[in-house]
DNA sequence: GTAGGTGCAAAGCGTTTGCAACAGA
DNA sequence: TCTGTTGCAAACGCTTTGCACCTAC
């Protein structure tokens, strides 16, 4: 998807909900497409305060105010690193996937198999639970990590 | 597997480590092996609190201390609700297992599917990683809830 | 003009920690 | 005795919120 098409679809949900387009928000939103990494709140206020270019810096609250904004417009998604840490990343023009998350370098790496979100499926209708959502990680240990455990030992 | 067994493993695992055997790891580790329920550090510390059998209470200091001492030992498993809270359960002899929290109501159903741990370990593989744990969670509407939601539609 | 958005700093929440008193071994 | 453990309260990290000012519409 065109990052011409994700903003104006972006642009045309404010409008939907009656909120404003901001500067502010007009920046986070750049700077989110303009990654394809996964990063938490504070990451992102990071690069936002470096990236400095307008010379304008968008508070803390803001960030978390507009994460929480694209969030609940189907814009990005986050989960939780299982390290206390709530990472985000946009979802627009990616298929849906899961993650492994290595526990030395905390690389976060992405997998789908379809297989697996058969089977969840499955076993939710045998509940009668209805899936709206879900999280899967893996954790462990990355390639690099691994293979640098067994020099080690 | 019995209760006093659990205990003695407990008793021994302290043992191992050097560490000793107070009356307030005694009471929390009643306490969580009294249920089998989910709980929070903060329900794990009410529950104490309220049966006061004893009078004596352990602060919540000491029941954080201690569930990542029980946890640590592989008596007790946590995992996050994605609404901001971590829960344990005791897992000794009890099987692995995942969840299905209801967005709803909080009511957390267990679940288990060898079919998905095995391929899960065989997408971990194909990526080189290893792993040492996961966490696959469903959210969504239990069956109460959804039924209830049909209703006021 | 006006409802909605922002920045700030303070509060919130769950969790961890420093320290002096305490208690198993 | 002597080291590990506890309770307290303060600190923590991340996130949310109240409020006065600001700005897109």
């Amino acid at each position: 998807m065109k990052h011409a098409t994700i903003k104006r679809r972006f642009e045309e949900h404010l409008a939907q909900e009656g909120q404003r387009l901001t500067n502010q928000r007009t920046q986070v939103f750049e700077c989110i497409f303009a990654t394809h990494d996964h990063f938490s709140a504070e990451t992102l206020f990071g690069w936002l305060r470096d990236t400095g270019d307008s010379g304008q810096v968008v508070s803390r609250a803001t960030v978390y105010r507009t994460l929480d904004l694209l969030e609940r417009g189907g814009f990005i998604e986050s989960f939780n690193t299982g390290m206390g840490e709530k990472v985000y990343e946009h979802v627009m023009g990616h298929h849906h996937h899961d993650h492994m998350v290595c526990e030395e370098c905390g690389q976060i790496q992405e997998f789908h198999d379809e297989r697996i979100e058969a089977l969840q499926l499955e076993n939710a209708a045998k509940h009668g639970f209805e899936v709206r959502g879900h999280v899967l990680r893996l954790s462990g240990l990355c390639r690099k990590c691994r293979r640098q455990a067994t020099v080690q030992d």
